[in-house]
DNA sequence: ATCCTACAATGGACAGAGTCCAAGTCAAGA
DNA sequence: TCTTGACTTGGACTCTGTCCATTGTAGGAT
């Protein structure tokens, strides 16, 4: 699904080789890394890149709407590269460890007018919690 | 609701000052604080209480199972004294409001096995979000 | 191919939220 | 009242993330 760099590149996102690389790392394994994750990867292929170049990046590419930003909790923030494919999460209590899943239902269509409370409802976020098969088996 | 200090001392929750205080805060007006605002509440009370304490003391209601942690965003935690009914949170999006809503349907039941990955799913949080009539006022 | 310039990268200082710890204080049982 | 283990304090520290002045460069114009 390379056509990332494409698709940026066509809507005048001016590619720098700092960028390049920062799309690439979300662009490979499919998982949720956060800031730092994402920049320590990053310097290992270009190795002066800064921390805060890393934070503009992944800024921008969730204001462009390519990428995903999940607080599954009050730690550091990850980011999802599945944008384009609707999906929740579940997450790891131990080791916070993060899954795509897709539940059935729509949780939008569950909260009636009356549960609103003139609020204009844009969104939805299903967070499952629980362990992960290793960190259940480490705390038994 | 003030049977709250009861269950606690009940629990074997060593009374202090300072631990009163928060509890009574957090019994109070039923919205959603972050710590500071806690603290900046209990300060009124009992102007020499500290943050480590009132952070302590939130905590430790948190793993007795009275109230629950909300982390909405990427900012500071809330604190929910409304632990003991089932319900899911309406955030606004521009100033962090934070309103407890029921939503009809359960959404643990939403997640067949196949989508579990071996996790054991324990809870599950659904977060709406939106604009609140008065943000939505001032964006108009 | 070279020049220009607006946009991007840098890195260090700063800020907000939360944790840790050694020393002092106190609730509650004996 | 005494004792003691649990609690509180406040300041230093960590972790995430943001800001900003300076330096560098992508990519269109010539």
């Amino acid at each position: 699904m390379s056509d990332l760099l494409e698709r940026l590149r066509g809507r005048g996102w001016r590619m720098t080789s700092q960028r390049r690389v920062v799309a690439e790392v979300l662009d490979g394994d499919h998982v949720h890394l956060t800031a730092d994750e994402v920049h320590a990867r990053a310097v290992e292929r270009l190795p002066e890149i800064s921390r805060a170049t890393v934070y503009n990046a992944l800024g921008e590419l969730v204001s462009l709407g390519e990428v995903i930003e999940v607080s599954t909790d009050g730690r550091a923030k990850r980011y999802d590269p599945n944008a384009h494919h609707p999906h929740q999460h579940l997450v790891c209590s131990s080791c916070g460890t993060v899954r795509d899943v897709h539940p059935a239902g729509d949780p939008l269509a569950d909260l009636p007018a009356t549960e609103r409370f003139g609020f204009t409802v844009a969104a939805v976020e299903v967070t499952y919690r629980g362990l992960c098969p290793s960190c259940a088996r480490a705390s038994a």
